[in-house]
RNA sequence: UGCCCGAUGGUGUAAUUGGCAACACGUCUGACUCUGGAUCAGAAGAGUUCAGGUUCGAGACCUGAUCGGGCAACCA
């Protein structure tokens, strides 16, 4: 979204997307008393992802910023698909975005009594009739996009044995795919969703809420616009695919009502992001195959797994924000997101020392058995974060990476000779290291100046690098699980000829055990957020135990270093 | 051989009575820095799918084409 300054009100002037200039005029014409009211209409069989975060934030975004309101209704007239289990983790992650809807949360099954008084009301005006033909009849009259279809021999039955056939449905005297109730509309229309389309099918099954009440349940097309106009909905939004059911939510309304309210359907384009998937059945099939654990897996782009990952809700809903809506195909840069958590979390997050591959560091002129607390700052960005007591000694941990036996002149960290500082410590100088069997660097050794202590104002040796470290004495272990993209290509599902399986990253989780951290953090509880200094934004896991912390790596810090050493 | 959408830098989104294409991410420079983070300063990168037309003037309007997406569940 852009905005565009003016210099003279010195007010912000944002521009409209598609659906606010809609809105805005609606508003202006008064249309449905310029009531904005939308809604978020799931269907209870999976999880929500981040496409649906999408959606999320425009219709409550919509309804926040036009004073209307945001319904949340589940759209469950499907009982062979749908379930309980999820109606409760999609509340949650609604309310977790940050987003109340108006009044209770609502079902499409609550209409159902009305849904089917309203398909009697269309028997007896001629409009609908009971097909008793079998599904691939059906189905092979309704002809091909190119040729018109052919109206089934039941069309022009007598209201009478419709309307006897249509209560016996719903008695349950018929087995399920026997018979359905059909729309009669026009077998040839240019648009196959004009074509009798189905209203009812006979499903002999339980639903989460009805149980056994009915026999028979409507369909999308019957039960969504129907519901939408229960409920006082204005502007109905959906994704571009259903711009061609357009006419058929028209149509059903016309059926039922004459009065000047009128819901509107509104199309946009749903959101893609690269390096992953985005369809439901194939965010199944990773949970099911195992290729994941679980749907909350901090890799999944479920809403839950970004929960679990870190990621902010406030950090979602800029991305939203970010993204802007339309109608043309995209794919959303994963970078953006990445960058959207990093703004957020760089603000928020109190910066703590952890070191996530250790190498011994041993300060020789430092006083045997002495130790010391170092204070750091929680965060620079936000003056109101405070400071906190580090302890120091004289054998510390450091990070592997920030030491090279034969570093190149653009290396900035540790080396044989070389000086750096020790975050918020004292200026070091590596005087030797040893090597263990394998040639790895197992120790190495270092000499301090004592007059070189943060904020001691001495003039002070101007070193390229700071390192961070922790006290090897009172460092607690965690473990440390670092995430990369679940995909190593761009558009996993775009390839014709192989399975988007076949991308899969093997290294998109990488488990560290033994992992030093400062002692404070032995009491962070799951959820809480810190920045690894110079590593990255962490947080605790759920899986986390008083004894052993897990820490889930969100998103890593930019790292200059890291690109110029790809190039 | 049908119907419905869409097309603006690498990626997204703007340009709201037609007035010489803007913002963000990314990329590249440089400054600063006790996070190779953050911040700051700057640069490159599209002439708006193509061809016609209307107009003094078109990314916006008209016509045609091309390309991309969607539509043939008793799914949503």
């Amino acid at each position: 979204m852009t905005t565009d300054h003016t210099e003279e009100s010195g007010k912000e002037k944002k521009s409209l997307n598609f659906i606010e200039a809609i809105i805005e005029e609606d508003i202006q014409n008064r249309k449905n008393d310029a009531r904005v009211h939308t809604r978020f209409p799931p269907e209870p069989n999976g999880y929500l992802h981040i496409g649906h975060a999408k959606s999320i934030c425009l219709n409550f975004g919509l309804a926040e910023e036009y004073n209307g309101k945001c319904n949340l209704r589940f759209d469950d007239t499907n009982p062979e698909k749908e379930d309980t289990e999820y109606v409760d983790s999609i509340m949650e992650d609604v309310r977790w975005l940050g987003f109340q809807w108006h009044g209770q949360h609502l079902y499409a099954s609550d209409y159902f009594d009305q849904l089917f008084e309203w398909a009697l009301l269309m028997i007896r005006q001629g409009k609908a009739y009971v097909d008793d033909q079998a599904q691939d009849v059906i189905s092979q009259q309704r002809g091909t996009p190119t040729r018109p279809g052919i109206e089934s021999p039941f069309r022009n039955r007598s209201v009478e044995e419709n309307l006897d056939l249509f209560m016996r449905m719903k008695a349950g005297e018929f087995p399920n795919g026997s018979r359905v109730l059909r729309a009669k509309i026009d077998m040839a229309s240019p648009n196959m969703h004009m074509r009798d389309p189905v209203m009812y099918r006979i499903l002999h099954a339980e639903h989460h809420r009805t149980g056994n009440k009915w026999k028979i349940y409507p369909m999308y097309d019957y039960a969504h616009g129907q519901s939408d106009y229960l409920e006082g909905i204005t502007h109905s939004l959906c994704t571009l695919e259903f711009e061609v059911h357009r006419p058929l939510y028209d149509w059903f309304l016309d059926q039922v009502t004459e009065s000047a309210y009128r819901p509107r359907q509104i199309e946009f384009a749903r959101l893609n992001l690269s390096y992953t998937v985005m369809s439901k059945r194939k965010l199944l099939e990773l949970v099911k195959k195992g290729y994941v654990n679980g749907w909350d897996d901090p890799r999944m782009p479920t809403i839950a797994g970004m929960r679990r990952r870190g990621y902010t809700p406030a950090s979602l809903r800029a991305f939203a924000d970010r993204i802007g809506v339309a109608k043309r195909d995209n794919t959303i840069d994963v970078g953006l997101l990445e960058f959207m958590v990093r703004e957020d979390l760089n603000k928020i997050t109190p910066r703590v020392m952890a070191v996530l591959d250790p190498v011994k560091l041993i300060i020789t002129n430092y006083p045997d058995g002495q130790t010391e607390d170092i204070e750091l700052i929680n965060n620079p960005e936000d003056a109101d974060s405070g400071s906190r007591m580090v302890p120091f000694g004289k054998e510390l941990f450091i990070e592997r990476d920030d030491f090279m036996v034969d570093p190149p002149k653009k290396f900035f960290r540790l080396g044989p000779g070389r000086q750096v500082r020790l975050k918020g410590a004292y200026v070091i100088q590596c005087e030797n290291f040893e090597l263990d069997e394998q040639g790895q660097v197992s120790t190495i050794y270092c000499t301090y100046d004592p007059e070189t202590k943060s904020g001691s104002g001495s003039s002070q040796p101007k070193v390229k690098g700071t390192l961070h470290w922790v006290d090897a004495s009172k460092a607690i272990d965690a473990e440390v699980r670092l995430y990369d993209r679940l995909f190593s290509d761009e558009d996993p599902a775009g390839h014709k000829e192989q399975d988007f399986l076949e991308f899969l990253n093997p290294d998109s989780l990488k488990v560290l055990q033994n992992c030093k951290l400062e002692p404070m953090l032995a009491t962070a509880k799951a959820g809480e957020k810190f920045q690894f200094q110079r590593i990255g934004y962490f947080c605790v896991d759920p899986d986390s135990k008083t004894d052993k912390p897990v820490f889930n790596r969100t998103v890593s810090l930019k790292d200059n270093w890291a690109k110029m050493n790809q190039q």
